[in-house]
DNA sequence: TCAAAAGTGTTCAAGTTACACCCATGT
DNA sequence: ACATGGGTGTAACTTGAACACTTTTGA
């Protein structure tokens, strides 16, 4: 073990539990949504619960949250961030379990559906979530408000949008992270005034028959911008 | 032990040492100031290091950062907030350890200044900080970024300081916090225009020869404006 | 030809920035 | 009387919000 070499200082301190878990947000072109499973193990199993998982000696949690992650989705170098450590004594009532929650925006054309179904795991949508075990559904909460925050005052969204989206797409994703309706004219002056667009050549048509164009989010063009000081905001 | 009865589910996975930091801000008319201190125990003893200590099994982890707190400076209920949670596996070279960092913002002289000398401890300027054991400089980085955040978005800059204050000492202060010059008349026109503050009769005659009204920020004004909707911002 | 979504500008109100002088007082 | 920091208003500019019609095309 690890430990007996490095626990030298620090004896007599108690251990505990330390669990990940993750919650992963999707788009579907009308709705934001949560991968929630049905737990496997027991205590409160069957019931509706965020992926997670405990942290191993020898990962670190940022490593911890993306093995989970890809566990369940078979994703990699998705974007993720550490949300809060969850640290109420009953907060599980298996054990004295801290955890530590992180949220992640993927691509939900990209998951790996066998995977997904193996674990019983489901899209559901945010106006449709059940009952949370434990303090999941605090976890949740938290998840989305950052979300917003993080949404608004950075180029986060387009982590859950196809590399080729359209505008109309983007504002729906808008709309779905802010739960309210966006003026189409002031969203596009805005977004495009940024310059961070580059607008291809072929359009959409399945949602219109005039179809719409596809835009691409420029990574290198908003790099550069950075570093002069721009700032993101939507 | 605790654990020999809901231990019972989860056997087999490892548990680890958790600890709680606390970065502890203060402000003395002038700069914004952290609370730091040499450590006393190995590894890296006689170091600058942010305050902390490790989590008990039956305490949560806002209560043991409480504590924490509380050792140091003999402050409770004061803002606290939680940071970030540091798991690298490296991260103390005195074992695993994963650390929850939590950030203060205290009145100085409202501080237990026997305790705080007792440990060692010091307030030093932002910008004559020393090097940091582990990953405190990380912490300390985190801190402030958060800091400027939420005191744009919230009023929480008050919690830094005194109950009465006059508006030169509210300037400076988001000055220190922000590390940029304001303009006074602007400054000036915001925040009373927002409507939480309650001008005194006294003045502060330390400062000036004319001296400078003093202030109240009035906490249940602001409580009711949220509910209509009011967003606070500077 | 019509239904359905895509695309496009202007006006007005509000908020933000820049800027310079007088005031009160202790020494 | 003067030095020091406290206090005040206005004009230009920028930003955000409201708002309605034309275009394209498949069925």
């Amino acid at each position: 073990m690890v430990e007996s070499t490095l626990g030298t200082f620090y004896s007599g301190t108690e251990k505990i539990l330390v669990a990940v878990n993750c919650v992963i947000f999707g788009f579907d072109q009308r709705s934001l949504k949560l991968l929630l499973l049905k737990r496997s193990i027991e205590p409160a199993k069957g019931r509706w619960a965020i992926m997670g998982g405990f942290v191993k000696n020898e990962e670190s949690l940022d490593d911890s949250a993306r093995r989970i992650l890809k566990q369940l989705t078979g994703l990699d170098q998705v974007f993720m961030e550490q949300l809060h450590g969850f640290g109420d004594v009953n907060r599980d009532p298996g054990g004295r379990v801290i955890s530590v929650a992180y949220y992640a925006l993927i691509r939900v054309d990209t998951q790996d559906h066998r995977l997904v179904e193996e674990h019983g795991a489901h899209w559901i949508a945010l106006n449709e979530l059940p009952e949370l075990i434990f303090d999941h559904g605090a976890m949740m909460d938290m998840a989305l408000q950052q979300l917003r925050m993080k949404a608004r005052f950075g180029p986060i969204g387009f982590e859950l949008l196809p590399e080729k989206f359209t505008l109309p797409d983007l504002q729906s994703l808008y709309e779905a992270i802010y739960q309210e309706e966006l003026d189409k004219r002031n969203f596009r002056k805005k977004i495009i005034s940024m310059n961070l667009l580059e607008k291809l050549t072929d359009k959409d048509k399945s949602t219109s028959r005039k179809g719409a164009f596809f835009y691409r989010f420029d990574k290198e063009k908003y790099e550069s911008l950075l570093k002069k000081g721009f700032n993101f905001e939507l």
